[in-house]
DNA sequence: AATATTTATCGTAATATTGCAATCTAAAAT
DNA sequence: ATTTTAGATTGCAATATTACGATAAATATT
């Protein structure tokens, strides 16, 4: 097989998974990082920055992109990448509620 | 390739990115939330609840715990599986800085 | 002791991901 | 109009992940 069975998972425990992989590569962690570090939000520099070619810069911010953590509007020629907040509140308020409830169990 | 370049990256980037990779899987999440459900926190009756086999549930156990996001309690034969808060926190953690900086960033 | 129960591991097939060279597209600059 | 620059796409090789049947290991029950 190989291929995730995504079809027998509720659409919610998709869309955080999708999210959470999303983010589950230390280049796509950077990326997120990069554009941080950098308030305008500078778009090919990335490529400059990470220790990997422009076709897998380009690959991984399409990822980002698809996940909905990141947006990229055109300037020019240039594109500018920054990050999508919505998509990080979404992560953040799933995670505290798993620990404001794993905080109420009384177990191992 | 196929081979992720993980020493080009910082141990924090590579830590953050772990943690997020073993929970981008749906099985993973359903594993989670299914802990959080049952505060009893019941072992084998993860492998009933899921729609996978059980070497495939217990393959998504082991790398959830590997990842640390949950612990696992021998009780007789039976394994007791459950949340490891800490991970759940330094992801939260993690998100929460994110966007606090993103929200003070003009761009975009 | 023999059997049942519970979970892990092995082996393997199917599929997905990572990474990059080569190439393409589109706007910018000359 | 040609060239340059910025970024995406294609194609492909290497590796990783997902899923499961078969089997093993370890404790529980009879």
């Amino acid at each position: 097989m190989g291929a995730t069975k995504t079809e027998h998972f509720t659409d919610k425990q998709n869309a955080i998974a999708t999210l959470a992989k999303a983010l589950g590569h230390p280049a796509r962690i950077a990326i997120i990082e990069f554009l941080l570090k950098t308030d305008s939000c500078i778009c090919g520099d990335i490529v400059n920055e990470l220790p990997l070619a422009q076709p897998t810069v380009s690959q991984h911010l399409k990822e980002l992109k698809n996940a909905g953590l990141i947006k990229g509007n055109i300037e020019g020629n240039a594109i500018c990448y920054c990050i999508d907040e919505k998509a990080f509140n979404n992560l953040n308020k799933y995670f505290s509620n798993i620990i404001i409830k794993a905080t109420n169990q009384k177990c191992c």
